[in-house]
DNA sequence: GTATATTATCATCTGGATATCAAGAATGAC
DNA sequence: GTCATTCTTGATATCCAGATGATAATATAC
């Protein structure tokens, strides 16, 4: 679905966005937790810092933080530098000027299958997916449990 | 979202969906008709041929045409063997083993995206499409022209 | 039966995505 | 102020999808 360039990106991203108060992370720390190439990991980086989705810092205490709450920052923000997949615009068929005025064969039916997709990605943020992911684990155990996890969070 | 060779494909299939009672068409006529690399096309052809998708004819009046009715082909089938897009499981984080048991962040949300994706490749016939394409264009006509038209094909 | 048109198949080239290497620049710890 | 740590950056290597070219095999028209 994504390429391999995308979906480091936003891998990254959602492990940032789970320790968005943790500060900033070296990149290789990032690497290695994530298992992707380091120095090709460094710029990718780099490249959702200058676009903003990231911010960096370096020195000695330095690495990468999300520039803004991970509830501002949508998929398609950090998959756009790397993928086209989040565009609003695409034909199944390749055509590069598709449109509900000069359809491809495959439009109609596709319209609707593209538009979720993309509106999946634009509307999607970092937040929502940790939180989508985080909490389902604390169902499956027990309401004791649960309970107990919850006043150690509120008492932190 | 499809890559160049899975879409080069497609539109073949599509084309000769279009072209069903026309007996067998020349790669050589394809790739022009579709400005695909000749010899490039060839191979998918082939390989379309391989799966049982295509049936193809050597010799002086040779060619390709569909194996079975357009509306017993799916867009899976003739992606299959180019693009994992059609499949129905998929990560969007690339892990190998993400499933309802063991999910990635983003399984929840992805989840009902995706099956909507896999299912229109899988449950979309050669045929549909080109009946969603073909008669649309009729009906931006005047309905006398249509009428001229539809007893000129009756006539046939 | 021969010439011709076509598919089948192999060998190779190319460019871009992916990945690596290494030197430069900034920052904080001490 | 020195040093270790980290981001920054450019050059380079690797891999593979995409594309090309040429030859062999097959079937039809005549």
């Amino acid at each position: 679905m994504l390429n391999q360039t995308a979906e480091y990106a936003l891998r990254t991203a959602v492990l940032l966005a789970e320790r968005q108060r943790a500060g900033s992370v070296p990149a290789i720390e990032l690497a290695a937790a994530l298992h992707i190439p380091a120095n090709y990991l460094s710029k990718i980086l780099h490249q959702l810092a200058k676009v903003g989705v990231l911010s960096s810092q370096r020195g000695r205490t330095g690495g990468f933080q999300l520039a803004r709450d991970a509830g501002k920052i949508s998929l398609a923000e950090v998959v756009r530098p790397f993928d086209e997949v989040g565009a609003r615009r695409s034909c199944l068929l390749g055509r590069p000027a598709c449109s509900d005025r000069s359809p491809c064969e495959a439009h109609g039916m596709w319209k609707d299958v593209s538009a979720r997709v993309s509106s999946f990605f634009h509307e999607t943020t970092l937040a929502a997916m940790v939180d989508a992911s985080g909490p389902r684990r604390r169902r499956l155990r027990s309401r004791r449990a649960a309970r107990a996890t919850s006043q150690r969070a509120t008492t932190r």
